[in-house]
DNA sequence: GACAGTATGTTGCATATGCAACATATTTCG
DNA sequence: CGAAATATGTTGCATATGCAACATACTGTC
């Protein structure tokens, strides 16, 4: 019965509940961050290019699993605000790759603090079982794509 | 240490990883929905505007964790592709209740199949562990804040 | 009944996201 | 070598998302 089924999907839909989950937990670090002029997908990118070391904007979306196309305009943002430079050195091709600058470093050094407070509060709403299994989710969605 | 910091962050961040889920996952029901002129989001509203009964934009917004101004917005494409409607004789202050049009319903039902593929493939995603968690924790963010 | 507080909805602004199509550079292979 | 396949990045387009500020309507409370 087709009632049925649009109950079932209201009651078991994994679209809508990690979305909502999602959007919760950016709310979160949003708040925190709010001070430092930094919104959440700014600064998980800040610790994306930090942690990669050098990588392009491809790889990024790899590793993140988005579009190449939002990765240029997210980190046209990020440079412009000094945050990030294209590596000069190291291009090869259409490849440019990315690091911190200075300001960048700083900033998110500054930013742990908030992180801290917020990543308290996310394990709060995920729970202690919660926290695992996200982390266990995601390891296995990277493991899957980045080299 | 700053550095150890850093890693920290990266090593278990629930902001990034919750996003990157979210993305996934959400990837997966765009795919399968793409053939309907569907998307994630827009499905997710139909589910939501449907089970809800009546619901209006205030309502719905805290259900999903929403601001309202995006509830504005979005429901306005879903009426404006005439899959919803405002229930003129229900409105009272400034609030105007919503509904599918048969347009709507027909929509959703016709989705069903798609949603079962999707569903089934994020559940390999997050594993059976994965989706209980996540439907737990769904549902105690949705406790806390509907009447 | 008037005024303050609260609830609902919208608009302006900024950012985030993905798809399709394209430009460009590299690599692969016959 | 040269054409085809592959990889990287960008742009146009559409949608999603939230904050701040505002307009509007209801709800007390005195």
């Amino acid at each position: 019965m087709l009632e049925e089924e649009l109950k079932e999907v209201a009651n078991n839909c994994l679209l809508m509940r990690t979305r909502l989950i999602a959007r919760m937990i950016t709310s979160i670090y949003d708040q925190e961050l709010q001070t430092l002029g930094l919104n959440s997908p700014q600064f998980s990118l800040l610790v994306v290019i930090s942690r990669l070391g050098n990588a392009n904007r491809s790889e990024i979306s790899r590793f993140n699993h988005q579009d190449r196309s939002t990765l240029t305009r997210n980190i046209r943002l990020i440079i412009s605000e000094g945050w990030a430079q294209e590596i000069l050195g190291q291009m090869s091709g259409r490849s440019r790759p990315l690091a911190l600058t200075d300001a960048g470093n700083k900033l998110l050094r500054k930013a742990i603090p908030a992180w801290k407070k917020a990543q308290v509060r996310a394990e709060k709403v995920l729970s202690r079982e919660g926290v695992n299994t996200v982390k266990s989710i995601a390891k296995n969605l990277q493991m899957r794509t980045v080299k």
